[in-house]
DNA sequence: CAGTGGTCTAGACCACAAT
DNA sequence: TTGTGGTCTAGACCACTGC
């Protein structure tokens, strides 16, 4: 750990409708759940500010999850976020067991060729045939996820074909292939929603998603799956357990 | 898993920013780190668009790391983003590994009452006394994320005093107070910057950032240690090895 | 000084909901 | 039809950089 070194920050300039939003923020909390907040043309005039401003507090608060504008009604208080623990724990065993009933629709099942990027991440080569499953994530029948997962079809002959039967891919890896997985590897980051994913989410498009990427390995070592998902940075929080790593040094 | 739902989908109707945003992000590719795109007024006349547009389709490639605005200069090429794993190894030696050189401001030092939500997190009395210490931390000089810690003062009494000698937290409690971090809860969440954390870390109030929350535990299960942690967004992916409990069901 | 990004405004016009 | 949110524009004015 390095002593301090010169500082260079900037004044902080707070932007215009920061006040207004803190005003919002508080109001959420007096509120109830599903209660409506003043129409934006009516807060440009109170706040004597523009109507263009009063969309910035709003928006900045439907980001953060407090918020939620229905098209032609008003905007309404949002109901809390929901956690996703990081863990190797299905998505229908983690929703189950904080009481929420977990679905998935199946958007597309399709073949492509692995190319380099997706060959190196399954260990396969770079011009084996890859199955893309997208499916869409639904927890109480709201959509939280969209999940393209990746599988190389000569590990996984006629995958297509059982998937037919039941929309669950590790059900089906393990009844059919005995293939568990053991391990992952797995990144978050910010992103913001593309058009498509925004349309399949029920956000609007660019606001800020959690962008989760994860290679998983069988019992051997071998990756079987690579997985991108788009979860609403809304609506959602990861949750991590850790431990400490047997050999790590703890300076921090 | 339950089986396919009725689809609530709406049409994806793309703003008209994204085409140029499309664009923008192809000049990004060709282009070397450092180099600067068009301005925005002649993006506009070209595009046939608003200067707003194009500010949108801009800031969205802030806000994912591609581009980088500095006023009264321009738009340039950003450089990629930083990996940050998840584990309880500090913040020094990941970026050592990494071949970053990390650095630390200490910002303040200040104790307060722990306050019911402190109080529980940290097992302590509501009227207790907390230490909280804030930290801007820098990778090769570049500010990466401001954190707050709060200890509980009775368990560590003339922490304070010890850490004018060093910045570093975890030394402090390791040869001071003999306690080492076992394992953690941590919580990442996308939320906005507010402008005293965009000033600190040299980005716009109300881009997103990731939120992290943690919750550190010593060898004996006791929690000592309360993080809250802002990370930028655009510098910053987060890293997760994850195995499977023992007693998992996996079905996902 | 000219050129760049930073902020904010007033308003037009569209899309959707409720009546 | 009225009232709500959704999108986009043209432009004013400010702040900063570099000459």
């Amino acid at each position: 750990m390095s002593a301090a070194q010169p500082l260079p920050i900037n004044a902080t300039r707070e932007p215009k409708f920061y006040p207004l939003k803190r005003y919002l923020e508080e109001l959420t909390l007096t509120l109830p759940t599903g209660a409506p907040i003043p129409p934006e043309r009516l807060l440009a005039t109170d706040f004597a500010t523009s109507r263009t401003t009063v969309r910035q507090a709003v928006h900045a608060l439907i980001v953060e999850g407090r918020l939620e504008r229905i098209h032609g009604k008003g905007t309404f208080v949002a109901r809390p976020k929901m956690a996703q623990p990081l863990t190797l724990t299905s998505y229908t065993e983690d929703m189950r067991a904080r009481g929420i009933e977990p679905s998935s629709v199946m958007l597309s099942i399709e073949t492509i060729d692995a190319g380099d990027d997706l060959a190196s991440r399954l260990n396969i080569d770079s011009d084996s045939a890859v199955i893309v499953i997208e499916r869409l994530r639904l927890a109480n029948g709201e959509p939280m996820a969209v999940e393209r997962s990746h599988v190389a079809q000569q590990r996984f002959p006629g995958l297509t074909t059982h998937l037919q039967a039941t929309a669950s891919l590790y059900a089906v890896l393990r009844d059919a292939y005995s293939v568990t997985p053991a391990s992952a590897e797995q990144t978050i980051e910010t992103s913001l929603a593309t058009p498509v994913e925004a349309a399949l989410l029920g956000i609007d498009t660019g606001v800020p998603v959690m962008l989760l990427s994860r290679n998983t390995f069988d019992e051997l070592g071998q990756p079987f799956e690579w997985v991108r998902a788009v979860y609403r940075g809304d609506r959602y929080t990861f949750v991590a357990h850790l431990t400490r790593p047997a050999n790590a040094t703890l300076r921090g």
